[in-house]
DNA sequence: GTCAATTTGTACGTATGTATG
DNA sequence: ACATACATACGTACAAATTGA
């Protein structure tokens, strides 16, 4: 035996194959009797070696059908302005956005608290899925002040995009005062509509967007799949 | 074999026996054959075992010596609901830190990879718990490259403060470069330490320290009790 | 829907290497 | 130097889940 265990070359070797691209996400890599026979080792040896890259969060096995290389967590930054749209399109994946509801209704308590709104002001209700190619990623409730914006939802119908719509009522430019970041196992309801396994966990965001004068825009609440997301904070972004 | 593989029932046998106090922290375990031998099993099923109470960080294997049972949590204020917010930017000020581990050992791939080390370099572990009012709010595991941190661990011991271990190490100033944030459910193990029914959400962060010229200095990994804290980032944290 | 082949998971066995005390 | 104890690595066999004919 050299100088390390025989399983962190293996290990290492699939790595840099995974990575050179030479297995893409979502491939089945070779089968464990395969990969021991090309390295010249007993399967357990391998299994060792995957059992390493499988805690890592690189690969994931199913018995009975084979060892598959995870899709890389959606990245999706939390910056002062979040671009879903463009940092999913720059990650060469097809970004994708459903509207699930669009409402006026009365706001709650804790919607008029964030939104500065006296108790009974109206808001607009703007809810949909996000999903990125074809699986979905996060569902998402932004309510807006309804007085402020009075043509929010036919705006919000025809383009989805909620810059847009803020552009359209000639807010240019709004900004993220503050963001929660808590986690909870899914409802039945919430798993179902992410396609997630009953009890997956979900992360879960509150944050307030404000215009330039620092008055609340939008209140947005996002579910997220845990494990289909990575929200990441960049060096900018601290 | 019945429902559920023999080496779980191995593992929950084991984790009893702690949690009832017959294996104190710090103690060593039987060894892995007199655990074989105890339970019936093979070695390697008992190896299955421990395998996963020190992935999760109950326990901690020393070849030559014995696996040792870590530092723990003694006190469980039942149906306790702290309220905890918990900012980013201060993340290094919690009302109380337990040290769970500290030791040297050769970095894997992920922790050379974060913070650019070529395999089999040595880093510097620093496990612990923190705490507010006595609950557990999250466990954290932050590795430093030894190298440049000869007395990384000394240093932790007595202050348990990483800036003032960096500090004593002649580094003034260092940053945070990226976090990436996701959830998943508990490991029965992990529920454990953190005093959570299994399989309740996670918040895992994973975040890059570097120095002023940009080199990683550390890399810290957080499992947040999901339902405890609520991660928030203001307006000056984008 | 069933059956058979495939593939990973579990469990045991044996031997040897390497660090500890 | 020596015994102890974990780590690695080989081997065998069968169970359980998946897949496709």
């Amino acid at each position: 035996m050299g100088r390390s265990p025989l399983w962190t070359a293996i290990r290492d070797h699939i790595t840099e194959d995974i990575a050179r691209g030479q297995y893409a996400p979502g491939d089945r890599l070779p089968t464990e009797a395969q990969l021991a026979d090309r390295f010249g080792v007993n399967r357990h040896t391998v299994r060792r070696a995957l059992a390493d890259l499988a805690e890592a969060g690189m690969v994931h096995a199913r018995r009975g059908a084979g060892v598959f290389v995870r899709h890389r967590p959606t990245a999706y930054p939390l910056g002062r302005r979040v671009r879903f749209h463009q940092n999913l399109t720059a990650a060469g994946r097809v970004p994708e956005r459903r509207i699930l509801l669009l409402e006026t209704r009365i706001a709650n308590a804790e919607e008029a608290e964030a939104l500065q709104l006296e108790t009974g002001a109206q808001v607009h209700v703007y809810e949909g899925l996000s999903l990125a190619d074809g699986a979905p990623i996060a569902l998402f409730r932004s309510v807006f002040p309804a007085a402020r914006f009075p043509n929010m939802l036919a705006a919000l119908r025809s383009s989805q995009s909620v810059t847009a719509a803020f552009a359209a009522h000639g807010l240019g430019d709004y900004t993220r005062a503050r963001t929660e970041i808590t986690a909870k196992p899914a409802t039945p309801t919430l798993a179902a509509q992410l396609q997630l396994p009953a009890g997956a966990a979900i992360l879960r965001t509150v944050a307030v967007n404000v215009d330039g004068a620092g008055l609340p825009v939008e209140l947005g609440r996002t579910w997220f799949a845990g494990d289909r997301v990575a929200l990441t904070l960049g060096a900018e972004g601290l």
